[in-house]
DNA sequence: AACAAAAGAGAGCGCTGCTCTTGACAAGCT
DNA sequence: AGCTTGTCAAGAGCAGCGCTCTCTTTTGTT
């Protein structure tokens, strides 16, 4: 498997440092190198020109290279989108889970709004990813479930975690949230969930958390996408703050963890 | 420059005889006919095939005519798009009305389930059009607002009527929300929201039905780009009709009317 | 019938994804 | 060293795309 560069590497296949990389040989590191630029360039591509635009012809000029080249490394569009689409996941995946860590274990609404907030801020900085992750799916394109459902679905786990640890915490005010009737399928799938993720949460908080889920992404997608008019909101982070404090009450979230900071 | 022909022309002045007909020449109405049928066949290959593949092309093939001649009707690819998407806001805006009109004007959150609903079934049952509306805006087209903004703002025009007349009925438990703190930017923005609407609700409940809106779309747009896993939920009206009534809740819409019907 | 406006047909430009073939070069084996 | 094999870049080419231009045909009106 590949791994990502920073934006310091440039070009250095052809400048091996020195012999301790790991039994890779010199045609290897190169290939690797060149899969790296070319998803580094797909990515700046679907920065600028967005996921429909994204040319694997306008990529092999980046790269300096005829376009039938990069048919040697990536084997269709749809396989440059797959790469560009693992890559977002994980890159969100990553900054999700490094702002929900930066806030304390037992302040669980801090770690809500923190996830909140970091997915917002991705999906603002990044709005082609964003958009290819979270809006249309690409016609014609099926991401293959055995690659993508793992990366596509950190962010979801991080919040379930969230919801969960609040509610072994008794910070979750969980059953004085009468809720809706469950019909019987629902209550059978939401069953499943509990099982799947092992939570201990009730079926109508998981029912609660899924909406959550789905009006957190709701909130950012009106944001990225420009639902909104152009100048409805001035400040569309505290609309969006607002946003987050109201869905951690309809989770069961406390405003504060259970006990104060010593 | 052509332009598409709406309604009674200005220099029609020539021509007033007592006409049961329209006062069209035979060459106005055959133009409109055909610009309809290229609509119709745009939608369908929307439809099959995904906006990103909407081919004037292919459009012209079906149509029976050779590529240049649909730009004698149709200014370029992204005016064919304009036309398919102020069609699709007024599909759903019509359902959305007459979905909610079906139901009694007192019975608020009855009506507020039934533009959840409506919108539903209309994104499940035509998700190409919803995608062009809701999804990923498509790159290098920027939508004319002074065409779109009026048939794009009907779903959230029903909505804000519903949530209003709910309030000057009483059937909105307002103040008890105490929701979170409104800083002084965002403050306003809810002011001049109010004045451009004309409601008496709080900035609080115009917040929260800001995220109602945004909330909702984000579960239809969930299900209908695929973001639960495909068996996650066996009856998706059940969970979404579940969403529904929570999001209810947090609008603070009672669940029945404030009087029995009698 | 004559005329002018409108519409259709066709060629063509530059772009796209993708395939196939050819030639150059490096790695590894005898 | 000689040879084979695998890898890679390059180029031509196919079909499709949006769009423009010119030319011809149709059509409604005078």
């Amino acid at each position: 498997m590949l791994e990502l560069v920073t934006d310091t590497e440039k070009k250095d296949a052809t400048n091996p440092p020195a012999a301790s990389a790991p039994a890779l040989t010199p045609r290897q590191r190169a290939r690797t190198q060149t899969v790296a630029d070319i998803i580094r360039l797909g990515r700046r591509h679907l920065a600028l020109h967005g996921a429909a635009a994204l040319s694997l012809r306008a990529v092999a000029r980046d790269l300096g290279v005829v376009s039938s080249a990069v048919y040697r490394y990536v084997e269709s569009r749809d396989e440059l989108l797959t790469l560009l689409l693992i890559d977002a996941y994980n890159e969100l995946g990553d900054e999700v889970d490094a702002a929900v860590e930066a806030v304390p274990v037992d302040d669980h609404a801090g770690r809500f709004a923190a996830l909140g907030r970091a997915v917002r801020t991705w999906a603002l900085r990044e709005p082609a990813s964003y958009a290819l992750l979270f809006g249309s799916p690409v016609p014609g394109y099926n991401a293959p479930a055995e690659r993508t459902t793992v990366p596509g679905t950190r962010v979801i786990l991080a919040l379930v975690g969230i919801l969960e640890s609040a509610f072994q915490a008794g910070g979750l005010a969980s059953e004085d949230k009468v809720g809706a009737w469950i019909p019987a399928a629902l209550q059978a799938d939401l069953e499943a969930i509990r099982g799947q993720f092992g939570l201990t949460v009730s079926e109508e908080l998981v029912a609660r958390g899924v909406l959550v889920w789905s009006a957190l992404f709701g909130a950012v997608s009106f944001e990225a996408f420009n639902q909104y008019g152009p100048d409805t909101f001035s400040v569309p982070a505290e609309l969006f703050d607002h946003h987050l404090a109201v869905l951690a009450g309809v989770a069961g979230l406390q405003p504060r963890p259970s006990r104060d900071d010593g």
